[in-house]
DNA sequence: CCATTAGGATAACGACCGTTATGTAAATAT
DNA sequence: ATATTTACATAACGGTCGTTATCCTAATGG
């Protein structure tokens, strides 16, 4: 039972890393340990494994933030931010956030793989908005929105591009924008 | 002469809807109407083509803000966010905006591809950072990267999502968050 | 008028694609 | 103790992958 388990984790790995076209089943279960005869025990399909995919991945993404939210409490904005533009930008991208690095394939997938999508996204934005209050937090699912964007967007943006300074001033830039309190600081002191 | 126009044109948008392994060669000649013998004609690889359709699809996102700052002058800015969020956000995937769709498959891809990405880039934001005066509009490239960021992501989230009304809240977040004057009009309207 | 070259089609290469069928050994159920 | 099911491996299927080699045709240059 924790075969199954662990051909998702390759699954979540590959398909981050090559998008869902860059990989094939017998590299998946390769990385899982096994052979493609034990994926399909397992999974219907390597749509059927991407679908399961991004549900976890995005499951993962609502995990961390509520974490950020009950260990950092009025600070958990700033907080999560700052982890989500520094370390989890410049992690290999096969462990890269799924709703940054899942999404862009979820785009050029089928209905259902976006329904499945839609629904734990909404989860996101709903976690992010009901937070505890913090600095510069968004406090309705709008600027919710509005923030997963950003930081989405500024993640693409950075692992894009070659030069590791253009890609800290991309995330610095982005920061900056989602924690305007941070500017502020600087400049008073 | 103009059959490799069409074939980086073909390239441009099969990279686009299928992402870089989503589509191959012999697929990209056929959308261009030739075979794939002509395809290595005209490039050396596949990923040489890849390159290519980089920098077209980036030089297009210039030329098309250059285009909207000479046009729509003061209101450039509010113009093309406009825009962006609206019909280049419902077109067809194969037709959408190259900074959106192509990026993640550069941060894919090897480092001279980014390397390639990059310089487009930088001529991107610096177009946006040194245009004419307009409403909200970022005014230096710090500001401009944290505007693309949050452009590029409410597009890659809206069309990853099924339900177009969904889409719609995300790219009016994006719009709001990207324009405030909008905002504040309508509540004191 | 002939030689050279360029653009493109066709075909083939081994490798891999997603998927299915079959084999098999262990675990479970009867 | 035997029958059934489960979890894999192995092998094969037709098809497509990126790339190269070969051939043909049309244009160009002498």
């Amino acid at each position: 039972m924790q075969t199954r388990q662990r051909i998702l984790d390759a699954a979540g790995r590959g398909f981050r890393k090559g998008g869902f076209g860059g990989v094939g089943v017998d590299g998946l279960a390769k990385e899982a340990g096994v052979t493609s005869g034990a994926f399909y025990v397992h999974f219907d399909s390597k749509v059927a494994a991407f679908r399961e995919s991004i549900v976890q991945g995005m499951s993962d993404v609502n995990r961390a933030i509520r974490q950020f939210q009950t260990e950092h409490g009025g600070a958990w904005w700033p907080t999560f931010v700052r982890f989500y533009l520094g370390a989890k930008r410049t992690c290999d991208l096969s462990e890269s956030c799924g709703l940054q690095s899942l999404t862009p394939e979820v785009a050029r997938s089928d209905a259902t793989s976006r329904a499945a999508f839609e629904a734990e996204l909404l989860k996101v934005a709903t976690t992010i908005a009901a937070g505890p209050a913090s600095t510069d937090a968004p406090s309705d699912v709008e600027s919710a929105w509005a923030a997963l964007a950003t930081l989405i967007g500024a993640v693409t943006l950075a692992r894009a591009v070659n030069d590791p300074t253009l890609a800290e001033q991309i995330a610095a830039a982005a920061e900056r924008a989602l924690v305007p309190s941070l500017v502020i600081k600087n400049k008073t002191a």
